[in-house]
DNA sequence: CGGGTGTGCTTAAGCGGTTAACTCGACGGT
DNA sequence: ACCGTCGAGTTAACCGCTTAAGCACACCCG
C-alpha cells in the first residue's frame, strides 16, 4: 500500500502542494472554500503529514525522551517507571503529533552518551530526566548542548526545570503517626545516597525526629532492590533494642523487609511497623496491606510534560512543585510493642 | 551549540558531501585514505547524520515501535512489560541507530489507530504487538497497511510472524508436579479468554488434568488484575470440596489470592498451594516465596527484535519458538493437605 | 483610467542527507 | 600519439514538507 504524500492531495484538490501546507496548518493564504476542501480531501484520504519531512523543516521530531537507567533486574519489578510512562503518555494524547522514544541504558555514561546521540541525530525534542543526583552532571550536560529538559526531582543549579514534590511535610507526617502509636525507635532505609531526594529525605527524617524528641533512629542506605530492602531488615531486626517501626524509600524494599521480618518470626505490625515511600498496587497486593506515601508519581510525568511543552514553547519554564505526598495507612501499621 | 551537519564535515575535510556520505557508509567511490580522513573528522567533530533527513531518503525511520493497552493500574505493577523492554533493549543496543517508540493506549481501537498513524506518519520501521488475541483484528489491518510486525503469542493467520513458547509441556509438568504433591482437585485462574495463549492454556490445562486422572478441576477467568485475582481466589476457597491448588496467569494475580487465601485464614501452602504462570521479582518478594513458570520474557523480547531486523533485512520472517517456560517450585507449593 | 492594495494561489528554494550520472585525470595498450 | 578504461570525486536531483517571494486578478479611490 502506497504511502500518501503532500502531492496526492494536492492533485485531488487541484491546488499546488504549498497551498495545501497551508490549508493544513491553519496558515493565511488560501481561501475558506479552498481549506474546508483540502482539509475534507486529506482526512478521507487518510493522509498525514511525514514526520521526517516536518522534522526537517521545522526542526522539530515530534518526540520526547525518557531514559531509564536501573538494572534490567529491578526494571521489571519497580512500578514507578510505568506509572511514570502512563502519566506522561496520559499528557502526550492530548497531542498525538508527540511520541514518547524510550531508552534502557546499562550505565549513567550510556545515559549521558545516548541524550548526545539523541540530539545529533535531532531525534527528540527534548527528554525527561529522572533520578537526578546531588551535583548531577546531566543537567549540565543537557544546558551544554541545549537539548530541553526536565528532571524529575529537586531543583538544582537551575539549568533544567524540575518537577519537585515537598517531602519534609509528608516525612513529619509520617514520624508523627507512627510517634502517635508510641514508636520511639524509628529507622529509615533510604534509597543510594547520591540521588537529590534521598538527602532531602534523609534531612527531614532527622528534623521530624528530633521535633518528636524520638529516643533512637537510624538510617541506612539500600538500592531499591529487594534484596538491599530484605538486608537492611535483617540487619536492624538483629540489633539489640531494635526499632519498631521502619520507614523505606520505595515498595519494593518495604514489601522484601516485611518478607523478611517474617521469616526472622517478626510479626508485622504487632512487633514492627513498616511504612513504604511509594506507593502502589504492590502495597495492597500484600498482607498486610503495607502503609504507604502516595507520590503520585503519574501526576508528575503529567507536570513533566506539560513544563517540556512550555519550554518548547516559549523557550523557558521554571520549577514546578507537584502535590506532596500523601500518607495512605493500612495495616502495615499499628502500635508499638510494649515489649519489643 | 550549532548542530553539525554533513556538509560541516564536508568542509573540514575538503571534499563534497556526496564523498563524505560514501566515505561513511562505505561505499565505493572514495580512495581508503579519503574515507579515513572523513571518518576520523566526523568522529572527532561528534557528528551524527540527521534521522529525519535519513529517513526521508531511505524512507526508514530507525525506530521500532511498541503499544501496551492495558489499564493505567495494571500497566504499574505488571512487571511483564519492563521485562519485554528490557529484552527489546538489549538486543537494540546491538545497533544504537534503533530507538524504541512507546505508546500507552486505552483500548483496542485506539492502539489500531496508533499503528495507522505510526505507518502513515512513518514513524516507524515496524511493531511489535502485544496480547494476541484468537482471529486478532490488529494482524490484519498491520498486514493490511504493511507496516512490519512481529506478534508475542502463538502463530495465528501467518500474516505476521510470532515469537511463541509452547505451553502445553510446562502446564502438563505442573499439574504433574501439584499431583506428585497429592493434588487431586486443582483450579486454574486464566487471563482473558480473548486471548490466545489463554485459550491454548485452558486445553493444556483440561488435557493434563485428564491425563494425571484428577478427580475435579475447574478453570475461571480473570483479568490479570490483582482484584480479580482475590476475587477469584474468594470464590473458590469458599466452595465446599474446594481446590487444594490453583494455578494463577500471572504473578499478580497470584499473590493477590494468596493475601486472600490468608486474609480467609486460609494457610499457604499447608492448606492451599499456589503456582503462578509468571515468573518476577514480586514472586520472591513475598512470603511465602511463590512457585512459578518462567517465562523468559525478557528473552521474548530478544528474539521479537531479532525477527524484526530480519523482516526489515529480507522482507519476510519466520515464526519463531521462544525456550518453553520452567517451573521454579518454591515455598507456595507444598503437599496436599489431607483434609482440606 | 492609472496606480495602490489586498486576496488567493503558484513557484522555487531549502531542510540534511543519498545516489545516479557525470567529469576529470592518470594509466595502459596498441 | 591516440583512444578506452578506471578510479576518485563532484554535481545535481530527489525524498516530503514549509515558507518567502512572486504573480495574476479583482477591487477601490481620486
Amino acid at each position: 500500500m502506497k504511502r500518501l504524500t503532500i502531492s496526492d492531495i494536492a492533485d485531488a484538490a487541484g491546488v499546488s502542494t504549498g497551498a495545501v501546507s497551508y490549508a493544513l496548518n491553519g496558515k493565511p493564504g488560501v481561501s475558506a472554500a479552498t481549506r474546508e476542501r483540502v482539509l475534507e480531501i486529506a482526512d478521507r484520504m487518510g493522509w498525514r503529514p511525514s514526520t521526517a519531512a516536518r522534522a526537517l523543516t521545522r526542526s522539530r521530531s515530534g518526540a520526547i525522551g525518557l531514559i531509564v537507567d536501573r538494572p534490567a533486574q529491578v526494571l521489571g519489578i519497580e512500578p514507578f517507571f510505568m506509572q511514570l510512562v502512563s502519566g506522561i503518555e496520559a499528557a502526550l494524547r492530548a497531542d498525538p503529533s508527540t511520541a514518547l522514544m524510550l531508552a534502557v541504558t546499562e550505565d549513567r555514561d550510556a545515559e549521558i552518551e545516548t541524550y548526545r546521540r539523541w540530539w545529533a541525530e535531532r531525534r527528540v525534542d527534548g527528554v525527561i530526566v529522572v533520578d537526578l543526583h546531588e551535583n548531577d552532571i546531566r543537567t549540565g550536560v543537557l544546558a551544554e548542548i541545549g537539548l530541553p529538559a526536565v528532571a524529575l526531582g529537586y531543583p538544582q543549579t537551575g539549568e533544567v526545570p524540575c518537577v519537585w514534590a515537598d517531602d519534609a511535610a509528608p516525612m513529619e507526617e509520617t514520624v508523627g503517626y507512627l510517634a502517635a502509636l508510641g514508636h520511639r525507635r524509628i529507622a529509615r532505609v533510604a534509597g543510594p545516597g547520591r540521588f537529590a531526594h534521598t538527602l532531602r529525605r534523609d534531612e527531614a527524617f532527622t528534623r521530624a525526629v528530633e521535633t518528636h524528641r524520638l529516643e533512637w533512629s537510624k538510617t541506612v542506605h539500600g538500592d531499591y532492590s529487594g534484596d538491599s530492602g530484605a538486608r537492611a531488615a535483617r540487619r536492624l531486626l538483629s540489633e539489640r533494642d531494635r526499632a519498631t517501626a521502619v520507614i523505606f524509600d520505595n515498595d519494593v524494599m518495604a514489601l522484601s523487609a516485611m518478607a523478611a521480618a517474617q521469616e526472622m518470626g517478626v510479626s508485622v505490625p504487632a512487633q514492627l511497623s513498616i511504612v513504604s515511600w511509594d506507593d502502589s498496587a504492590l502495597c495492597r497486593l500484600v498482607r498486610p496491606a503495607v502503609t504507604a506515601l502516595d507520590r503520585h508519581i503519574t501526576q508528575h510525568g503529567v507536570l513533566a510534560i506539560e513544563t517540556l511543552n512550555e519550554i518548547l514553547a516559549v523557550g523557558a519554564a521554571g520549577h514546578v512543585q507537584a502535590p506532596a505526598p500523601i500518607l495512605m495507612p493500612r495495616a502495615s501499621t499499628g502500635r508499638a510493642p510494649l515489649d519489643p
